[in-house]
DNA sequence: CTAATTGCAAAAAGTTTGCAAGCGT
DNA sequence: ACGCTTGCAAACTTTTTGCAATTAG
């Protein structure tokens, strides 16, 4: 419960600090333990809000310059789920999945498919693409959603 | 070349503004000409500097507006390539397709494919998700930019 | 020590809005 | 005429940045 970092995205992060010559500062630290205890999809100003109550005050604009760091180390992700500002959302490395939003509830559903997967790979090779990543996301009601409507 | 619409989406705008009681513009038809003279992606600010040598001066405030009714009416959608402003782009009705976005030369080439709609349309039957829409961006280096690289 | 980092507040960037004047129908 | 529209400028939201003070290594 002292000094080891018990999460092993932690320890990715700070092997990546390391790499860059860049320090582990508390902010930085705060931020990372904040967005791993609880993984998901979260908004900037929501971590802003979220660290308020900590022992650790940590600036809006450090908030951003984290996340940026975190965004290099491919620890998170940035999502566009449709509203005005970004979501981010943590990655499990090596994973990757797709989303179902619900329009009505603003719930995501996060999936893996296959066979998607393998489709888009034989399209990239069709056209000579080299793809580094990609994102889908499929709009519409959960069912709870379209059951009440 | 005079009063008729030689552009059938300018026709559907038409007619949709009718059905909401809304009014024909100088303005609005600006906006449209523009749109769909050049069918392609483009951002607000690019409209609002291409409509600046037209006859008719339309400010950003309206050009937001119109694209909001645009995309009400299902002729135009919005798009997020990556970069920080929203782009749009023009929708053939009943049509769809999909995006590979090069990161390094920040070109966009459109796709459709069969097998891929397929495959989604399974996977939000398995989650009993009804769709509306969907959007798969896929990034990468285009054939072209990978050559080079 | 010294370079990296932080917080602040100002600046940017993108989009929305209130309101008085103007224009379709 | 009536009510929808426009333009403007101000407001807003989200993110970035310059800079002096601070801190990790």
């Amino acid at each position: 419960m002292a000094g080891k970092p018990e999460q092993p995205e932690k320890a990715v992060f700070l092997r990546f600090l390391k790499s860059r010559g860049l320090k582990v500062t508390r902010q930085r630290e705060a931020v990372v333990n904040e967005i791993f205890s609880d993984s998901g999809h979260f908004e900037a100003e929501e971590l802003v809000h979220r660290l308020r109550g900590n022992r650790t005050r940590v600036s809006r604009a450090t908030i951003y310059r984290t996340l940026e760091l975190l965004r290099e180390c491919q620890l998170v992700e940035k999502l566009d789920l449709g509203q005005s500002g970004s979501f981010y959302e943590y990655v499990n490395p090596g994973e990757h999945h797709d989303h179902l939003i619900c329009l009505q509830c603003d719930s995501v559903i996060e999936f893996h498919n296959e066979k998607l997967e393998r489709t888009q790979a034989e399209i990239c090779r069709n056209f000579g693409f080299q793809e580094t990543h990609h994102s889908l996301r499929i709009f519409g009601l959960c069912s709870k959603c379209s059951q009440n409507a």
